[in-house]
DNA sequence: AGCACGCCGACT
DNA sequence: GTCGGCGTGCTC
């Protein structure tokens, strides 16, 4: 046995004279993989893969030192050309058609630049796991005769049985599939694998569906809604830029119930009749069967992808759609990457959400994937909101959007009046309630003339701090930087952030002290409040606790719906989109929960939420009036969503950002270091800042960073956490700060970095 | 990321 | 002298 460099004596990646030679005329395929790497890898392709090999297929390579079978994407094929280096082959190709189109693939590479990851990580996301296993599909195996057996069948004596298997697949001309002949011969699989043995018959492969997926219902077709006025000059809008052929992203700024879905739906039909597809992205939460029946309503092959679809039935529509079968896909953040073969046209309903930021890599944003993808198939993009990011607005004023505006609501239904009501000196509120004075007395007015009431509170549990009087420290988890939350119903103290739970302490675990206070108001606390001040009324309260069951969402609303009850009460779920005619009264519990996070986007979010929550009521001629209870009441996110004034919010907040040069102005990125020493993550922080500012002061780069400082939630499932803020005025800065440093990142074991361009929170 | 290489200290 | 710890650096 040679030692280790004894080998490398006679082993050498330099090629002689006749491996070059016999090289000349070969391909080779550059190869991408599911790793944090930069680079494509050039691999030769094997004669007898060479009518196959090309982009978007994976491959099977030995990659790295170990020589590990890797699966990779190829990314491109070109001929070989002289090179010092001694490439590998290809050891097995995995896909002969293409998982993507060029420019979906031009799409991913992009993503990965933009987004700082490698080319094969995005890949391996975009791809589901359904069509990479090809899920629901199985290999099966059908028999045909050979000529040479039809030709001479009467002169071939056989067993009765195999006589009636050969006699049925003579008088066929399409192979047969095993049970079909078992079927019609009535045998079993016995006498067909003696053909086989014989050679009498032959068989062959091939990959079928299972046909296991319940064919959707029809459901009862219905007619376009003629627009108002208003509607109909936004909707003449986005049909002339349909028609440009060319990109351009609308923003669509309309009030909550100003009938955005109807002017989606139009235009939508429109590219369709092109025989072109649209793509319709929407919260996750919007995925109410409401929303999918309505689309269902108006268009033949409507497919909805959501998170709880199986790998068989993502697999299924992702080929439906690959085969232009579908006219409309509507779906959730990845629906982005559906691969419609003649997109039309694409669409993003509450373009505010922060849902559309993947948090994990590739921490894509939908909306700036959906806009590179608009690009490069030149079709416009269409972002609809009452509440418009600041990016997305400041790109209005840049000319960069085009703006369309429907300030009305549809027929003629004024935006419900807002009341701010200070909680400050509210008696039933310092006695700890979660309803005061004037909200309590606006919900039995409202239940006294027959309407419905929505409560929001943006927090689930009981209590969100159990707290020591003789300490002072609330109970934290032991793994994150969070306090738990008290769980009446199920009796514990939970972790919002890892789940960790714990029975309820009954003293405190820090000094002992008997007797723990709970402190702050939960939907659980609210729904036992309400039910004591309303005990004659049914409540019904909606958060992720109580609607766990899958359906149960659903059976809620339809209660409420059908008013048999008249208080619904819960968190975020409540806030958007629901449409029930007879609620008259909104009541926001505490309009400071979200106000007050460390996150440049506090506001913004504050103000977006009263927006929305607001809109759910005042949507039919029996009116509605909105109650915002806090203890700022002088706040301009609350007092100008309780004017219905998004573009005054607006101006003073860019404003403000402006002289702080923060983003939109500038674009950032943030990078966050996390390790279970917080020693060790510190000075790692430090060291990696080192590196950067190195190259920033080398290159004279105008990028500004900020930090390292400890995280907001400084500890998570047992990890400390510091994060660093990289701020420049293009995002290409960065991009450039980032590739220039890469090779000279530190290393360590014990810490793990992740960069997040463009994030949408700051935890 | 994932793996091998190599340089250190602790052991037969 | 050898085993195995973890810090470095490379992967076509």
């Amino acid at each position: 046995m040679s030692s280790p460099s004894q080998r490398h004596l006679f082993e050498t990646n330099e090629l002689t004279s006749w491996e070059e030679a016999a090289q000349r005329d070969q391909l080779v395929a550059d190869v991408v993989f599911n790793r944090p790497l930069q680079a494509a890898y050039s691999y030769l392709v094997p004669n007898e893969l060479r009518e196959w090999i090309g982009p978007a297929r994976r491959v099977k390579v030995s990659f790295g030192r170990g020589n590990q079978t890797t699966v990779g994407f190829c990314v491109g094929v070109r001929p070989w050309e002289p090179t010092n280096r001694k490439l590998k082959p290809i050891v097995e190709l995995l896909d002969r058609e293409p998982l993507l189109d060029d420019k979906m693939m031009e799409l991913t590479r992009w993503i990965s630049e933009h987004y700082l990851c490698g080319w094969g990580q995005v890949l391996e996301s975009v791809i589901p796991a359904g069509v990479k296993k090809k899920s629901g599909t199985r290999m099966v195996t059908l028999y045909t005769v050979p000529d040479r057996v039809r030709q001479n069948r009467d002169s071939i004596p056989l067993p009765l049985k195999q006589a009636r298997v050969l006699d049925i697949l003579c008088q066929q001309a399409e192979p047969m599939a095993v049970e079909d002949i078992c079927e019609k011969a009535e045998c079993g699989t016995s006498p067909i694998h003696s053909l086989r043995d014989k050679k009498l018959i032959d068989p062959v492969r091939h990959r079928a569906e299972q046909f296991d997926l319940e064919p959707l219902e029809p459901t009862q077709q219905e007619l376009d809604l003629t627009l108002n006025e208003e509607q109909q000059a936004a909707f003449d809008k986005i049909i002339t830029a349909i028609r440009t052929q060319q990109h351009s992203t609308m923003l669509l700024h309309g009030v909550t119930g100003s009938g955005k879905t109807e002017i989606y739906i139009q235009t939508i039909r429109e590219v369709v009749s092109y025989g072109k597809q649209a793509i319709v992205l929407v919260p996750e939460i919007s995925l109410t069967p409401q929303t999918i029946r309505r689309f269902r309503r108006r268009f033949d092959n409507v497919a909805v992808l959501h998170s709880h679809l199986t790998d068989a039935e993502r697999h299924w529509h992702w080929q439906q759609i690959t085969r232009g079968e579908v006219q409309v896909v509507v779906g959730a953040r990845s629906a982005i990457f559906a691969p419609c073969p003649q997109l039309g046209l694409i669409v993003i309903d509450e373009e505010h959400e922060n849902t559309f930021k993947q948090e994990t890599t590739p921490r894509y944003h939908a909306r700036e994937v959906a806009r590179h993808r608009a690009e490069l198939e030149k079709i416009p993009l269409v972002l609809g909101t009452a509440t418009p990011t600041f990016e997305s607005w400041l790109k209005v004023h840049q000319k960069e959007y085009d703006l369309v505006s429907m300030p009305k609501r549809v027929a003629k239904l004024p935006l419900p009046p807002v009341v701010i009501v200070d909680v400050r000196n509210d008696p039933q509120i310092t006695k700890g309630a979660a309803i005061g004075r004037a909200l309590e007395s606006a919900m039995r007015l409202t239940l006294n003339d027959g309407g419905q009431i929505i409560l929001f509170l943006n927090l689930r549990g009981f209590s969100p701090t159990m707290w020591c009087k003789r300490c002072g420290k609330g109970i934290q988890c032991p793994d994150c930087d969070i306090t738990l939350t008290w769980h009446k119903d199920k009796q514990i103290a939970l972790c919002h952030s890892c789940d960790y739970q714990i029975p309820p302490p009954t003293s405190c675990p820090n000094c002992d002290h008997p007797g723990l206070r709970f402190i702050g108001i939960g939907t659980q606390k609210l729904e036992q409040e309400v039910r004591t001040k309303f005990s004659n009324q049914k409540c019904l309260r909606m958060d992720s606790d109580s609607m766990s069951k899958r359906g149960s969402h659903d059976e809620t609303l339809e209660i409420f719906r059908a008013g048999k009850a008249s208080i619904l009460l819960g968190t975020q779920m409540i806030a958007k989109g629901l449409d029930f005619p007879n609620v008259t009264l909104v009541g926001v519990i505490d309009a400071d929960t979200m106000l007050h996070q460390p996150d440049l986007r506090a506001t913004e979010r504050t103000f977006q939420l009263i927006s929305q929550v607001a809109g759910r009521t005042g949507r039919s001629s029996r009116g509605g009036r909105v109650f915002v209870q806090t203890a700022s009441p002088g706040e301009p996110a609350i007092v100008k969503a309780a004017e219905h004034d998004y573009i005054g919010f607006a101006r003073n907040e860019l404003r403000h950002r402006h002289s702080l040069q923060a983003p939109p102005f500038s674009k950032m990125a943030r990078i966050i270091f996390r390790g279970e020493a917080e020693q060790d993550v510190q000075a790692y922080a430090l060291e990696f800042t080192k590196k950067l500012k190195e190259t920033i002061e080398k290159e004279s780069l105008d990028v500004l960073l900020l930090g390292p400082a400890p995280a907001p939630i400084a500890k998570l499932k047992r990890h400390f956490r510091f994060h660093l803020q990289v701020r420049a005025p293009q995002l290409e800065l960065i991009h450039q700060l980032w590739r220039s440093t890469e090779s000279r990142f530190p290393k360590t074991s014990t810490v793990e970095f992740i960069i997040d361009v463009e994030p949408a929170n700051m935890r």
